[in-house]
DNA sequence: TACACTAATTGTAAATTATACAAAAAGCTT
DNA sequence: AAGCTTTTTGTATAATTTACAATTAGTGTA
């Protein structure tokens, strides 16, 4: 390791040793989101040890030595929901020094969108409370994770507009109210029906069945299904939402 | 720091000692584009020291013990540029194993958009060749350099449209004309130049001068403005470009 | 069986915006 | 004064958005 001399300043940091740079730790943060009809949550955990002992917080753990960024995103939304096909991304990395009380940890934040009716009453290998908060009804939370939580419901707005992760919190075959709804909830807007449908009916990848709905006491809806392959040839190209 | 242990899998992870997990280290790597007269550049320096000796690399450097991640990247950017207020946001955080050959060590990406004719000569307390390369004639970079410098790229042509990082590369007054060649030259797109003011015409941020270009062989162009204070006030609600 | 009820689906006219050009204007140059 | 170049304005058409209204297809009820 001691060939690698940090580099631009010459006066002041020559005088650290290599040493301290490596007496750092980091971590990921999971901003695991919610939706089941018409309702957004947020996954959070209630810490069982110091610093912030019995504050909520996010679910998060330090990064393996051996472990990838990402690998270690996945492992933490495993462990805690089981479900092993959801996409989880990188959303932004907090690294003020005072962040975390008992030493130099940053922290990177990663954001998932799962619908909880998928997951199986999670193990209790986690020691701590685990619960889903609305996202108009959070407690305070440790560390800077409210300024975390912030970020990412912005990114998740951004996101479903340009990312097909809406499609995992609907169901196989689905009605396009179902569908708006989502971007409804999670946008903070609500748009009208008729011409929200024919913005929708041109997009490809949205599959129309030869199945309606049935035993609903008004007319029958037609079911569509997500083209994934469809989706991801027209993103190449650009694609976002427009709403 | 005894009481942080990881907390997500207790059978495995507990066996490695805590201390195993400050043995890593941040970095933070700058990706600053420069762009004059319908030209990107990006500026890269040359590795002096092993690993990855003579290669060209992103400018970066550890980050001090004691210093926020954000500081670490204005620090970066002045050193290697004198510019101060030039806005430096983080991109993305680089995590592989093995993406470091010495060590297990993470690096935070920052973008900034600079006008290369503002920069002062800059000091030689950097010891390696610095130098701008244009975005179309990259050289084989270190580590994992050319996948951040791809992704910050498509950051960029995000950035642009949805921020005024854009303002840094214009004079104080400046044509439409010279504000379409930005978007074209950082988009990659061109557009219709009758329709493109009609657009831009709207916004209030640009704000037309009583005077004129001076001394050019053809009708003299009106000089435009920016007001960052409009800017931010439309950004908040939602504003950005859609070119 | 017919009628009411609900939400799905389709339709439409007006307003707005985008597109592709063309024409006019204003300096400098010769 | 005529020509050159780029700016600036204009315009007719096409395309899209918007705000509603009307119709439809089931279920439940009289």
């Amino acid at each position: 390791m001691e060939n690698y001399q940090p580099r631009l300043l010459q006066d002041d940091l020559y005088s650290i040793p290599i040493d301290e740079f490596f007496k750092s730790a980091f971590s990921v943060d999971c901003v695991i989101f919610g939706y089941h009809e018409c309702e957004l949550r947020v996954l959070l955990i209630q810490r069982g040890t110091e610093p912030f002992e019995n504050y909520w917080a996010l679910p998060g753990d330090l990064v393996y030595p051996n472990e990838d960024l990402d690998s270690a995103a996945s492992r933490i939304l495993k462990d805690l929901t089981t479900l092993t096909n959801i996409p989880i991304k990188q959303v932004k990395t907090f690294g003020k020094v005072d962040r975390h009380p008992l030493g130099r940890v940053i922290t990177v934040a990663y954001l998932a969108l799962v619908e909880p009716a998928d997951l199986a009453p999670h193990a209790s290998s986690w020691a701590s409370q685990t619960q889903w908060h609305s996202i108009n009804e959070i407690p305070q939370l440790a560390f800077d994770h409210r300024q975390i939580l912030d970020v990412s419901l912005d990114e998740l707005k951004n996101r479903v507009l340009h990312e097909d992760i809406w499609s995992k919190v609907l169901p196989s075959k689905f009605t396009l109210t179902q569908f708006q709804e989502v971007f409804e909830t999670i946008l903070g807007k609500s748009f009208d029906k008729g011409n929200f449908r024919k913005k929708v009916a041109k997009y490809k990848f949205l599959k129309q069945l030869d199945e309606a709905q049935k035993n609903v006491s008004h007319r029958p809806s037609l079911l569509y299904t997500f083209e994934a392959q469809k989706f991801a040839e027209m993103k190449l190209k650009g694609f976002s939402f427009e709403f």
